[in-house]
DNA sequence: AAGGATACCTGAATGC
DNA sequence: TGCATTCAGGTATCCT
């Protein structure tokens, strides 16, 4: 569900509640979603310590608590972290509740129950393979024409496989790398190494215009995704190709296709998002 | 070794 | 209406 702007926009919002803040106590509701280590274990390591700081890094929320425990918190399809005031109701899909010392709760809810909670020293960081092998963000120094020149090269696969995989880039998902490649007018099937100087400067333009967007919209909810007060986004309304199937494209009028691509659903315009390189 | 299917889950939308 | 099928903002793991 949540690609980097979403939680983004949820991290932003419990930053500054919860930072300071004590869990008094955890109430365990569905357990699955705790990986590690085992509830009981997962929950005594938090319980009593106090929230030094709120970090993301791509999809990944990292609570560093004051006992120098980081609980790693990953939303995958359908995860969501609220914020719940005193006397708000629970979410209906409440898996874990962290109650502060305000007494106001910090909530993961998740209807399908793919994403994961887990609790690990520093020394145990390695063991998040999906953190710990995470590529430069959008919009940071680290990301720039020559990185991405420097890891597109010698990539044989596809460029839609190779954006949304985190070692690469972290914070894509499907929603944003079909949006960087109708914005950069380069096909989704393209070969990852053929791109040419001039598409990769586009490219890498596209990607944080998306993702920028993105965030200043609060997201993108046109199904589960609510920020962490429980509200939805509004980029829904300002995409350029992601379930626009039939629609016109913004730039050309043509319908917007949708295909699938390595499993995945995948929208782009076939006039301005052409798979042979342009002859002319 | 890379890269494609499959598994993990539930609910909403669509098809017959 | 009811029941089956398909699909979903993700990623780890298995297979070839």
């Amino acid at each position: 569900m949540p690609e980097m702007p979403e939680v983004e926009s949820v991290v932003a919002l419990i930053r500054e509640r919860i930072e300071r803040k004590t869990i008094v106590k955890i109430d365990l509701i569905k357990t699955d979603v705790i990986k590690y280590p085992q509830a009981v274990d997962y929950v005594r390591l938090l319980e009593n310590q106090t929230i030094k700081k709120v970090q993301r890094k791509g999809k990944y929320i990292i609570l560093e608590m004051d006992n120098k425990i980081l609980a790693v918190i990953h939303l995958r399809m359908t995860g969501k972290l609220l914020f719940t005031s005193k006397n708000q109701e629970l979410d209906k899909y409440a898996c874990v509740v962290f109650h502060l010392n305000d007494e106001n709760k910090l909530v993961y809810a998740d209807i399908r129950r793919l994403g994961t909670l887990e609790a690990v020293t520093k020394d145990e960081l390695p063991r998040i393979k999906g953190l710990y092998t995470i590529g430069a963000e959008p919009l940071s120094d680290e990301f720039s024409v020559e990185y991405l020149t420097r890891i597109l090269n010698h990539n044989k696969g596809k460029i839609k496989p190779f954006l949304l995989n985190q070692k690469y880039i972290a914070g894509l998902g499907n929603i944003y790398v079909d949006e960087s490649l109708a914005i950069s007018k380069i096909h989704p099937a393209r070969v990852a190494s053929s791109l040419t100087e001039d598409e990769i400067k586009s490219l890498y333009k596209a990607i944080n215009k998306a993702i920028g967007e993105a965030i200043a919209d609060g997201g993108t909810s046109f199904r589960d995704y609510r920020n962490a007060l429980g509200e939805k986004g509004s980029h829904q309304d300002n995409l350029y190709v992601y379930n626009r199937k039939g629609k016109p494209c913004k730039f050309c009028q043509t319908a917007i296709v949708k295909t699938i691509l390595n499993g995945r659903g995948t929208y782009y315009c076939p006039t301005c998002q052409k798979l042979e390189h342009r002859l002319r």
